[in-house]
DNA sequence: CAAAATTGCTACAAATAATGTAGCATAATT
DNA sequence: AATTATGCTACATTATTTGTAGCAATTTTG
């Protein structure tokens, strides 16, 4: 799978427009819950794998080459960690964490009746 | 795939948190991009396929039972349309198409220096 | 300082998911 | 009543993800 750079063609899209780009990368499995698991501090390559609970290494390392690639993350001696961007990033979806936990409790509600 | 019902064990995690729950669906192909587009309006099954450049009608289809069981979205007469919840979530992600454009800029740059 | 343990990551085959095209059963339009 | 459009399903091909094993390069330990 071809890294999704804004303005190239992404998959999904012709257009290759940065949300297009965006959304195809986030698109990917794993990409939203690695920027999610790194928001909590830098980290190893094992650290991480450890706190995204279930993913291979290979698709690990595939996913960590992207997003670096992007600028999303970088890597410094203390290991993987967001970049500027990536922390901008994670601002916006933060909101994310309680949304989720509304969402649950109402569909439990909904199962019920 | 199975729908990641919060609660559940999802895709990519044993606990079934709320959060991993929401982060295995958005993590699917299409799915931010079906929310993305679905917020402009209501819109029939092959406006939305149109909508969504690039979608496969397998897919397209296997994305809109998913989020209707998770109430993100509903079936009224006038097509597929968000849910109130399918709404809420919208705006939390809708930052994202200018944080794009400016991520898109710096890429720019930096591929230039 | 040599042995043991840990780390970052690659290889690769098996399993799963996405694509693309064709097409069918309604339902709406002419 | 015939034509067209719509909402999908089938299904084979292709692409992505998983899982396990393991290796070279540190780092830690005795």
């Amino acid at each position: 799978m071809t890294i999704p750079l804004p303005g190239a063609q992404v998959r999904g899209s012709k257009t290759g427009k940065p949300i297009m780009a965006l959304l195809d990368l986030l698109g990917r499995t794993w990409a939203l819950g690695i920027i999610w698991n790194l928001h909590s501090g830098p980290a190893t390559f094992r650290e991480l794998q450890q706190r995204c609970e279930k993913i291979s290494p290979t698709l690990l390392n595939t996913r960590l080459k992207e997003l670096k690639k992007l600028k999303l993350i970088e890597s410094q001696q203390a290991g993987y960690q967001l970049s500027p961007q990536g922390i901008d990033l994670f601002e916006i979806i933060s909101p994310l964490g309680d949304w989720s936990s509304q969402w649950a409790k109402i569909l439990k509600e909904e199962s019920k009746s």
